[in-house]
DNA sequence: TTTAGCACTCAATAAGCATGAGTGCTAACA
DNA sequence: TGTTAGCACTCATGCTTATTGAGTGCTAAA
C-alpha cells in the first residue's frame, strides 16, 4: 500500500530519529545520500505519511516523528539485518562458553550482557522448565525444633525452607521419613507429585498425618508452583534517553520495575517467538511510551522462558533484535545440551 | 557555645526546612508559636547562626537553609523523640510476629517495612553470622557427569553450586565421600573448617586428590567467604524528593544503588551502634546530597548485620531514627531467640 | 536588648520580540 | 504528470526587559 518511495523516506525517518531523538524535517531526509529528491518532494509524501497516519507532528513547525503505526511498519517491514560486532559477538561467545553455572545463572549473566550490549533495560524471565523431575529430599535438623527441608530437582535446582519440627520427634523417624520420601518419589515427575504424595505415601503416613503436613505442604508447593524468577539489569539506563530527562516521566515506569512481581505483566509470555510491543501498544499505562522486544529461549524445542528488552519507542529495534536472537538461541543449545544428554 | 535561644531558632529552622522543602525566612520562625521574638530578632540570630556555619543562603534575598554542621547540631543535640502511630507499630509487631522464616526472609521484609515506614530507601545487610558451623553436606548426582553440592550451616543457610563429576565416578563412590565429610566435619565451626579439611582429610583423599579437589574448593568457599547479602527496597522513593527533580541529580543515585555490590560500600558496617552520615560526610560522590542514617542488629549481643536508610539530607532525622531502632531491637530480638537456645 | 521601619537584593514570573527550523501551497519546469 | 523553486506562514526557543515579592541587613527608637 506504501509506495517503494514512501517506505524509503518512512525508513530514513525512523532511522534519524531513532538516531537523533529529534523530529526530522525534510531537508535532513533529502540531504541523505541515499535520498534523491528535494525537500519540497519529501515534504509533499510527509504530508502524505502523516495522513496515513505513519507520523506524527509535535506541532506545525516542527519536523516529523514516527508514530506507533509508523514504528510497526518499520519493524514489520523495512527494518535491516543489524551486524554485532566483534566485540560484542565476542562477549556473547564468553557468556555461553561457562561451563558449570546454574541454568539461573547463566540467565542472570545474560541479563546482564543483554542490557550492556543494548544499553536499554533487560528482563530476563525463566526458565520455567516444565519436567521437573524430584531428584532428591532431604531434612536437616538444625535443634530439638527446626530443620531445614531441602529438595533438589533434577536440573539442579535447590529449594529450601526452614520447618518447625512437632515436639520430640527423633532423627531415626526423620530420616525414616526421608528415605520413604526418597524411595517413593525419586524421578517423579513434576505433574504427577500431589497425586503420588497423597496416594501412595498418606497410607504410610497415617500415623503422622498431622505432624507431617507441613513437610509435605512444603514439598508440594516447591515442586508445584513454579517460583517464577526474573532478573532485571540495567533499569536506570532509561535515565539516559533524552526524552526521559524529566523524573515524572521515568518515575512510573522505575517504581513498575522495582516490582519484581509486576515485571513477569510487563514481559508477559505471550507468544513464543520474537514479539514486539510498541509504544500504545503496550497494556501498562506506565510504558506506553515504551517499546519492549521479547523472545523466548527453549529446552529441547520447548519454550522454558524469555528475555526481553525494554527501551523508549525510540530503540535501535534492529540492533535489539538480532542481540536479542543471538542470546535467546545460545540459552537455548546450552540449556539443552545441558539437561537432554 | 549556641545560646539556648540561637538552639531553639535553629531547631526551628531545621525543622521546619524538614517539612517544606523551601528556604526558611525570619517571618516564618517568628510567627511560630513556640518562639517569641519579631522577625527583626531571629534575623539577627539568622545571620549570626550563618557566620557560624550553621546556616547557609541559597542566594542573599532568599531563607536560610541548614548546612551539614547545622544538620549535624540539630542531630546530636536537638532531636526530640519521636513518637511513632499506632498502625506504624502494628506493622512492626506484625513482621516479628511471624515464626517459620529464614533469618534471611525476615531481613528482607524488614528492608521493606522500613522503606514503606519512612518513604525512603532502605538498605538492609546480613545477618552475618559469624558462627557458621557445618551442619550437613550433601552431593546429589544429577546425570552422569553433573551433581549439585549442598552445604547446609547451623542457622539453617543452604548453599548450592552445580560441580562437574570425575568421569567413571560411581554413586557408591559418591556416597562414602559424603559420608566421610559429614562424619569428620559435622559442627565443625566455620574458622576451624579449611585447616580442618586438609588436615584430617586429606589422608583419605590422597587418591583422589585431583578429583574431589573442586568438591573441597566449593565446601570452603560456601563457609569461608561470608556472602553478604544485601536488600534494596523503595529506590525510587528519592523521586519524590523536591530536591531531586532533575534526572541528573538522581542518575548517580540509582546507577550507584542499582549497583548491588556498592551497595556495601554505601552502608558499610562502621560503627556498630546508631550512625548518622550527613550530606558531605559521605565518602561517595553520588551521595553527596544524602544522609544515611544506619545501625546494627545482633545476635546474641553480637553485631551481625546492619539497617539503613538512605534519603535525602532534608531527612526526618528523628522518625528515622526512632524506626531504625525499633527495627535493629526486634531483629536482634528475634535472631537471638532463634539460634540461641 | 529588642523591634519597627526602610532601603536593598535577587529569584521567579511574565511579556515582548527576534530567530530560525520547518511547513504548506503555488506556479513554473522537465 | 511528477518534481522542484520560491515564498508566506507557524510556532518553539531563546533573549531581553520589567514586575513582583519574599527575604535580608542596617539603623534608630523604644
Amino acid at each position: 500500500m506504501l509506495s517503494d518511495r514512501q517506505q524509503m523516506i518512512l525508513n530514513a525517518i525512523v532511522d534519524n530519529y531513532i538516531h537523533s531523538a529529534e523530529p526530522v524535517g525534510s531537508r535532513t531526509i533529502s540531504k541523505r545520500e541515499d535520498i534523491g529528491f528535494s525537500s519540497a518532494t519529501i515534504r509533499n509524501e510527509m504530508s502524505d505519511l502523516e495522513e496515513l497516519g505513519y507520523l506524527e507532528q509535535p506541532h506545525t513547525s516542527a519536523g516529523r516523528v514516527p508514530s506507533t503505526k509508523g514504528y510497526r511498519f518499520y519493524v514489520d517491514n523495512l527494518i535491516q539485518p543489524h551486524l554485532l560486532e566483534e566485540a560484542e559477538l565476542g562477549k556473547l561467545k564468553q557468556l555461553f562458553a561457562e561451563r558449570i553455572l546454574h541454568a539461573e545463572q547463566v540467565v542472570e549473566y545474560t541479563a546482564q550482557i543483554l542490557s550492556q550490549l543494548t544499553n536499554y533495560t533487560a528482563i530476563v524471565l525463566g526458565p520455567e522448565i516444565f519436567e521437573h523431575r524430584l531428584k532428591h529430599i532431604q531434612i536437616v535438623p538444625l535443634n530439638a525444633s527446626q530443620a531445614v527441608a531441602i529438595v533438589v530437582t533434577h536440573t539442579g535446582r535447590v529449594e529450601n525452607k526452614l520447618i518447625d519440627l512437632p515436639e520430640g520427634i527423633g532423627a531415626g523417624e526423620i530420616e525414616r521419613l526421608v528415605n520413604l520420601l526418597n524411595g517413593k518419589l525419586t524421578d517423579v515427575p513434576l505433574w504427577q507429585l500431589r497425586q503420588r504424595l497423597y496416594q501412595e505415601i498418606s497410607g504410610e503416613m497415617q500415623r503422622h498425618t498431622e505432624q507431617y503436613e507441613e513437610i509435605l505442604q512444603f514439598l508440594n508447593n516447591s515442586l508445584t508452583q513454579e517460583e517464577e524468577r526474573v532478573y532485571l539489569r540495567g533499569a536506570t539506563k532509561i535515565l539516559n534517553q533524552p526524552e526521559f530527562r524529566d523524573v515524572d516521566k521515568v518515575k512510573d515506569i522505575l517504581e513498575l520495575l522495582e516490582q519484581h512481581d509486576q515485571l513477569l505483566n510487563v514481559i508477559g509470555m505471550q507468544g513464543d517467538g520474537l514479539t514486539v510491543r510498541i509504544g500504545q501498544e503496550n497494556q501498562l499505562d506506565a510504558i506506553k511510551q515504551c517499546s519492549i522486544i521479547t523472545t523466548s529461549y527453549s529446552l529441547g524445542g520447548k519454550p522454558v522462558g524469555m528475555v526481553g528488552i525494554l527501551g523508549p519507542t525510540r530503540m535501535e529495534y534492529g540492533k535489539v533484535i538480532t542481540v536479542l536472537n543471538h542470546l535467546a538461541e545460545g540459552l537455548s543449545r546450552m540449556l539443552t545440551s545441558q539437561f537432554e544428554k
